[in-house]
Parts: structure tokens; sequence; C-alpha cells
DNA sequence: CCACGTTCTTGATCTGGATCAATAGCGTAT
DNA sequence: ATACGCTATTGATCCAGATCAAGAACGTGG
């Protein structure tokens, strides 16, 4: 369904060369002779259907998956089947690393939508970083990424009011497809209000009717999946829109 | 400034091997001769005066810090002043690895309460982590082991209730003395009410009354930072109490 | 010693967002 | 088509925990 021609395959083949992500992904900053290497210890383009698991909680580790297209839900459940999101994955988008230390998956990653991965063999993983310092410095880039958003996402669910809380889920949205090339302001949500509301600590009535309010301030059009950012400046206001802030200069009323 | 005194300091001079914190600390599972080399790039016993920053957000990174006495607290400042504690870090633990990515930090570290600790500078840190197998998996492994936490802690501000926040707290600072060979059942807390509050996305008078609550019930005594837990299963049953949670087994008086 | 600032506790009130409830829009299997 | 299940919207009510307010306990410096 890709490439439908006749044309064989393996002429074809995908090399991280020619992926298109590679500059987000994990050959980032590579030399070609590197990237070369890195290449052999891939698999690529293991193909998941939505809904199907990249890997389960409690799944030995010994796989990080690379996304190449689609988009990949991570969560966690709790003792009493309580289940809590962490995030949503776009293309480029290393999973699976935070197990290093735990040696078996301590989330899950289900398929929001058919979507295509690229599986690396931990071990492999990690003789290469050792051999090449550039990816080293790499693997600690991307963990340490991660640490650094788990603490906005914090912070985030710990001071904002839910408004602030989805329109900063929005723009960062909008972010991540833009430096896709993608639009910035029209796309179409791969996740369900429920899984929006979970990520964000927040009812699905709640994010329903904040859809609903930004729709009817103008900020933006929704219509169940689409959603059109008609107002990036103004979404950008209500993230700043916390009970605490003095916000002195906005409007000079007072 | 480094070796001021007459006394010769090298004869006491501490190393890895005997910190009495190495199982916790980044020479776990070192041999003796690897040990010597982090040994070497290790500037020991920075002393910090309860206040005093280990560093700062935007400051540049190139040191990462390992607590041997003391406890430090990690924050994040956000545009409007308001603060998000991150964490709060006991001897033993490992703190600057997130800014990797950034190469400035993204939070500040301030003492708690008198303190002491390792300085490493990171590039030579990256440099034997290259060289040593066992040491590379061991930074991914602080890495992973931080996401992990965070994702804990997320979920927990998410989805449970003060009561259950507080409670997991406060077992989680027990275990942590437990494991370094103090008491789990009398301590006490080196941070205040408010940062507390601020840790679990509450506020101080919520705390508070908490801690009352907690007294109240028999499950522990505490007077004003001195904790004595009575009833660690108690609490573990507080940690559990979450509204999604059928409950099945109680009062079955409906 | 007392004065002043900080941190903590306790009580009274208020509110953002959860929960409950009902309906509407879709998807998909028969 | 029709029926069933799932997801989303919208309205009405409720409550956990925030906020406001007032003391009390402590620390620190004169």
């Amino acid at each position: 369904m890709k490439d439908s021609t006749v044309v064989d395959l393996s002429a074809i083949r995908t090399t991280c060369q020619n992926c298109g992500l590679y500059q987000l992904c994990l050959p980032m900053g590579l030399e070609e002779g590197d990237m070369d290497r890195l290449d052999k210890v891939i698999k690529r383009r293991r193909k998941i259907e939505k809904g199907d698991h990249l890997y389960r909680m409690r799944d030995a580790f010994n796989t990080v998956y690379a996304i190449r297209s689609g988009s990949v839900k991570t969560y966690t459940s709790i003792e009493n089947g309580a289940e809590q999101v962490t995030g949503f994955h776009l293309p480029g988008e290393l999973l699976g690393l935070n197990a290093v230390s735990t040696k078996f998956h301590t989330d899950s990653a289900v398929a929001l939508e058919t979507a295509s991965v690229c599986e690396i063999p931990f071990d492999r993983l990690e003789d290469l970083t050792r051999e090449i310092p550039s990816m080293q410095h790499h693997m600690l880039h991307v963990m340490s990424e991660e640490i650094q958003s788990d603490h906005c996402q914090l912070m985030m669910i710990a001071k904002m009011p839910a408004e602030a809380r989805l329109a900063r889920f929005l723009l960062s949205l909008s972010m991540h497809f833009g430096n896709r090339g993608f639009s910035a302001t029209e796309f179409n949500l791969s996740m369900s209000r429920n899984d929006i509301a979970n990520l964000l600590g927040l009812a699905v009535e709640t994010v329903s009717r904040l859809f609903s309010h930004f729709q009817d301030e103008g900020l933006l059009t929704v219509e169940r999946k689409h959603i059109v950012i008609h107002d990036i400046d103004g979404l950008m206001d209500v993230t700043t829109k916390c009970p605490s802030q003095p916000l002195p200069n906005k409007k000079s009323s007072d």
C-alpha cells in the first residue's frame, strides 16, 4: 500500500539516510559511516495497526522503538486498574528507553492509528553507543529531554488551570506538527478526548467543554478530531492564565 | 582554595571505596580498578550551607553532583515567578544529569540543610562512561529511574486525592531513610510544609490539616519537623484510597 | 529580654472542575 | 437499513481542596 508499483522493494529499502526523519531521530548528528553501522542493527518498518501494542508494562525490555509514521500513546496502569497516560508520541521519537533501569517495561505503548516503527535491539544499541561518542551523547540527550518534558508536565498539572493545560497541549501538538513539515494550524487529533483528559489530569467532560469554549472565543474550530487553530497568540495567552499570576503588562487597566 | 590547610587532609581523604554510600551512588557495581579511575575525576566534599544553591536554572551545565550528606531540593520556576518543586534528594543521589540535552540547567538545586556533595565534571564523566561499560549502563540506569519516578509523581498528582499523596510521600521518605540505614519510622523533615505542598500540588493548609488528621487517626505523631510513624500499613491503606477505586471489601454497607 | 518575621495550624467560606445524567453523532456488524 | 456500542457534547449538581482570615509557635537579631 505504500510503494504499490512493480519496482523491487529491496532496491528502495529504506535506510536512515533517506528516512526524512533522521534529523529528529536516533541518527541525528551521526556521520555517514556511523549511520551505516546504526542502519545495520535496525530492523525497519514494523507495521502496527491501531490498537496494537508495541510493548506492554512488565514485558521484558530488549528493544527500543523509533516511530516512523503514525502516533503512539504511552501509559502506565496503577494497582487498582486506573490508567495514566504519560504521553503521545509522533514520528522521530524514541520509545522504551525508560525501561533501562528495570529491564522490564513500566509503561505500555499502543498505536493510536496505523503506524510504522523501527526496532532497535537495545544490547546492540548499547554496543554502538560505546563505540560512537556522539551516539552516547545522543542517548543521554534523549533521556534528559524526556525528564525535562516530564517536569514540565508535572508543573502543568500541579499549577495550571484546566484551560491553560488544554491550550498548552494544543500548542505543543501544533509545534510538533510544524517541526515535521506539516501544518501547524490544521491537523487531526489521533487520540480520543478521554486520552487527552487523562494526560492532562482532567475529566472528559471538562475537555469537551473547553473545546467548545475555545471555539466560542474564536480561538479555533473543532469538529470531532479535526482542529483548525485560528489564533495561536490567543491560545498562548490562555496558557499563561494562571491564578497566581499578577500579569502586570496586560491591558494596563489597573 | 582547594587544599588549603596545613593538616594533611590527604591522609583522611575520602574515596568512593570508603564512602559508605558507594552502593547507592555512581560507583555502584564498579570494579576496584574502575572505581579508582572514577575517584580521580571526582572533586570531593564541597560543603554547602542551608539555602546555598548547587546550581541555578539557566546556569551552564558542566558538573554533576552526588549528595554525600544532607538533603537538597530541586525546583523549576515558571515564567510568572511561580515555582514547582520537582524533588527532594537524599545522600547517594545524583543531580544535574537532566541538563545534558540543553547544556544549561533547567532546574535549580538548593540545600535544605547543611550538606556535602561530590562534584564530577561531566565531560570527564562522559569519557569514563565510554571507557567503562558498566558505567555507561549505570548512567542510563540513573536517568531511566528518574523518568520512572517522574511518571509516578505525575500519576499521583493527576489521579490521587490529597491524603494519598501525602501518605505516599511519607512512605517514600521512610523507605529512603530505611535504605540508608536510618530509622524508617522516626525522622526529621528537612523541608518546609510549603515545599511539601508544592511538590504534591497542594496548598500548605491542606498539608497541615492532613498531618493533624493522620495524627488524630493514630497513624503517626508529628511535632513540627519531627515525624514518628506508628502504623506503616495504615499509611499504605491511605495510599490506595483512590475515588475511582471500587473498594469492594469496605464496610459492605451498600 | 522583647519585637518582628516566618512558618505552621485551625476555622470559615468559596469555587473549579468532578461527577451524575441525558442526548446526540459515528462506526461497524448484521 | 437497523441496531448496538462507543465517543462526544451539554446541562445540573456536588465536593475536595483552594483561598481567605486569624492566631499560635518558633526563630533570630537587637
